[in-house]
DNA sequence: TCATTGAACAATTCGTTGATTGTTCACGAA
DNA sequence: TTCGTGAACAATCAACGAATTGTTCAATGA
C-alpha cells in the first residue's frame, strides 16, 4: 500500500520537474516513464491519464494556498482585515506563480479547459475558509447577519472572479489589480456591515 | 462625402448578412465586395482592415444597447432600481445575442483577442451611463456620498466581469447568472448605501 | 484630381502525409 | 495476485507544399 502511494508519487515528482522545466505539451509520458525507471503503460495503473497528472500537481500547488489560507483564518484578525488578506494573499499567489513560470499558466489554461469541474472543487474549498471568515465577522459584529453564509461566500468569489487567474482573461499589470482589488473589496466588505433588511427597506422606499 | 459615407454602409450590411450567416473567418473580402459590385481593393478605401469591418459591426450591436441604456437612465426610477436593471438588461442583451447566433460570439472572441482596447472603449462608455446613474442616487440619497463616482463606477464594472461575456468565460445557464448577479448587485448595492468614512472607522476600530 | 480596378505580394489557412504520443491490453515475471 | 512490460492502436501533432485570402499599389478611366 505504501509501495502504490510511493511509486504514485514518484511519478508526480518526475512529472512536476519536467512540466515546470519543458510545458504540458513538451512533455511526454515515455519521458516521464524512463524518469521513473519504468514504461510509460505502467504509469497509468497509478493515473488515469496524462490530464489527472496535471490535476494532481495542481491540487497540491493548491494545498500550499490552502495552508496559509488556514493559517490566516485561525490567526486572530478582525474578518474584514482577514478578508482583504485573504483576497490579496490569493492576487499575489497567483499572480507571482503564473508569472514566473508561463509553464504553470500553461497547466492552468489546459485544466480550465478541459476539467471545468476541477476549478469548481477549488472554489468550494476555499469557500470553506471564507465562510469561516464570514461567521467570525458575524460573531464579533463587524458583518450584518446573513442567513446562509455559504452563498454570501460565493456571491463574493463572483465578485472578485476577475483576480482568480488574472492573466488569463486581463492583460492588466500587479499594480492596476491590487487596486481593482482593493476598490471592489470596499464596496463589497461595506455591503457585508449592511443588513439585508434594512436593504430591502431601502430598495423599497 | 454622403456618397461615401453611402458606400461604407453598403459594405457594412453586406459584411455583416454574410458574417452573420457564414461566419467571420468564412467570410472573404472578394465575396463582401462582390456583393457590392465592386472589387476587393476597394473596400479598403473605406476599411482599413477586415477586423476594422468586425469592430464596426460590434460598434453597431453596442449602440443599441447604448440607447437602451440612455433610457433608462433618463427614466424616473431610484438609482439602485435602475442600476439593478442596468446590469440585467446587459447580462440578458449579451446572452440572448450570444446564445441565438454562435457567429457573434465568433466575433467577439476575435475582437477581445485582437482589438483590447476595443473593449475598453466600451466599458468606457458604460460608465458614462453607471456615473449617471451614481449621480442620481446621491441625491437623491439611495447611494452615500463618493468623491469620485467614475471610479466607483470602475469597480462596479469590475465587481460583475463574469457577466460581460458570460459564454466566453464560464458555462454558466442564464438562470445561474441571474442567481448570481442578483447576488453580487445585493452586496455592492449595499455597499454603496454606507459611507466612506464610516466604513473606515469601521475597518480602524 | 479622384475613384476604382486588378494584378502582384505577403500572410494565413488547408489538406495531406508521416511521425509522435497517449492509451490499452494480452502476456510474463516476481 | 501483484507489478510490470512492450507491442499494438488510435488520436494528435508537425511539417510542408498548395491553395486561399488579406492587403497593397501602380495603372486606368471618369
Amino acid at each position: 500500500m505504501n509501495d502504490k502511494t510511493d511509486t504514485r508519487q514518484q511519478i508526480l515528482d518526475a512529472a512536476m520537474d519536467r512540466i515546470l522545466h519543458y510545458g504540458y505539451g513538451k512533455t511526454t509520458m515515455s519521458e516521464i516513464a524512463r524518469d521513473c525507471g519504468m514504461s510509460a503503460g505502467n504509469i497509468y495503473r497509478f493515473f488515469a491519464s496524462k490530464l489527472d497528472i496535471a490535476e494532481a500537481m495542481a491540487r497540491k500547488y493548491n494545498m500550499e494556498i490552502n495552508s496559509a489560507n488556514a493559517a490566516l483564518v485561525r490567526g486572530n484578525l478582525e474578518a474584514p482585515e482577514k478578508m482583504r488578506q485573504f483576497h490579496f494573499i490569493a492576487l499575489h499567489e497567483t499572480f507571482a506563480k503564473l508569472d514566473k513560470d508561463a509553464k504553470i499558466l500553461e497547466v492552468a489554461e489546459i485544466l480550465a479547459r478541459e476539467r471545468p469541474t476541477f476549478a469548481n472543487e477549488e472554489l468550494a474549498q476555499e469557500r470553506v475558509y471564507l465562510v469561516q471568515i464570514l461567521k467570525q465577522g458575524m460573531k464579533e459584529g463587524s458583518f450584518a447577519h446573513m442567513e446562509n453564509p455559504n452563498f454570501t461566500a460565493e456571491m463574493l468569489q463572483a465578485a472578485t472572479m476577475k483576480f482568480r487567474y488574472p492573466q488569463l482573461w486581463s492583460r492588466l499589470t500587479l499594480p492596476e489589480l491590487e487596486r481593482e482589488l482593493k476598490g471592489v473589496l470596499d464596496i463589497t466588505l461595506a455591503g457585508l456591515t449592511v443588513p439585508v433588511k434594512s436593504l430591502e427597506k431601502l430598495n423599497a422606499e
